[in-house]
DNA sequence: TACTTTTGCGACCGATTGGTTTCTACTTTA
DNA sequence: TAAAGTAGAAACCAATCGGTCGCAAAAGTA
């Protein structure tokens, strides 16, 4: 890896949790100069302009979010471990971990939901999607393997995790306390137990 | 009511709902303009900065909402119906009802707390404090009136109700489809029956 | 080492931000 | 009806926004 890319990688991970922090257009180019000790122009030689920074920093916080659950989820195998795994990764964005500010997709929902013609608004779209349907693939392989009643709705299920999850993490980041979070989550794994047959 | 005070209610009536759908501080004051009809020295006149007139809205569309909710459930009396109604409240949201751009709480919590120094922002977490504690009060009534168990936490449940209904509300903003909320909700209703004796 | 390419700096650009001021015109009330 | 108080339009302000560009220094390559 050249210099070049080096430091394009670099700007990305810093810029990543200012955006995550801040929002992405309360973020400015001053903010990121700050940041990464760069001036403008050594930003922009990397990238055209501030909404590629913006999509790229937005894939490399959700890409450092899923490793972690994937790293977590390697050796579990039964669908409850899984979404229980599911539920930790939740409590520990409360705590800024592994990045700062909270939720990525949530966060980057949120703030483009009121920009329709924002470039990065698809890109969020795209992943809630994807994070839908990969816990709503889990309670399904559930139910497939006999292990949750088959008369629960998959999808709908997995919208009322995130739902819930989401909006705990987003009353924690109000009041800098996880114990909004927390109750939400002793919850949903109080919940979860009437999924088992 | 003199001209001067119609005119400051007009300007904080359609700057409630530029603020709710934008964001308080993604609306500029040529926003407010357009759709005032107003010129910036017209709006100054009656406010003595964009902070003053962010405050006044925010507590004009938490209002407007409020209103709403307690002419719905002047005739009800048991808890359960209370409930309900509280969840209606959020699916009138996520239709725009009565205010464009979802939870005025919510939506000013999650822009301000990434702003520490905002003035709109201890309003925002006393407001949302008070949501807890009002469907917190309704959930302890239902106990101690015997119609609820006598085991469930009222104020945890009253942070689960509201994290989910916010979260939903969020994923139905995100896919402009009312679907998202409709499926916590149509959970939520489910899940309260747990609740009765 | 000598040459080419890449990289970063920093001055500069036009547009827009929140906010002020001035001056005229309209209401209201005595 | 005249004086007092209220309201609006527009010019203006400094600061900041995202973004550009030419140049010198650094890095890569032969």
């Amino acid at each position: 890896m050249g210099k070049g890319e080096r430091t394009r990688q670099f700007i990305i991970e810093k810029s990543a949790h200012l955006f995550n922090e801040k929002g992405y257009y309360q973020t400015s180019l001053s903010d990121i100069m700050n940041e990464t000790g760069l001036k403008k122009g050594g930003i922009y030689r990397h990238f055209k302009d501030k909404n590629e920074l913006m999509i790229e920093s937005f894939y490399y916080a959700v890409k450092t979010v899923r490793d972690v659950y994937l790293e977590k989820t390697e050796s579990a195998s039964d669908e409850l471990t899984l979404l229980q795994t599911f539920f930790e990764i939740f409590k520990n964005l409360a705590k800024d971990i592994p990045v700062t500010g909270g939720c990525p997709i949530f966060n980057a929902s949120i703030e483009m939901d009121c920009r329709p013609d924002s470039e990065l608004l698809p890109h969020a779209q795209k992943t809630m999607r994807n994070l839908i349907e990969t816990i709503s693939e889990i309670i399904e392989s559930g139910i497939k393997n006999g292990r949750f009643h088959s008369n629960i709705s998959a999808k709908e299920q997995a919208i009322f995790f995130i739902s819930s999850l989401e909006g705990g993490l987003a009353l924690s980041k109000l009041y800098q306390d996880s114990k909004y979070l927390t109750a939400v989550c002793e919850n949903l794994e109080k919940y979860i137990q009437s999924f088992l047959k």
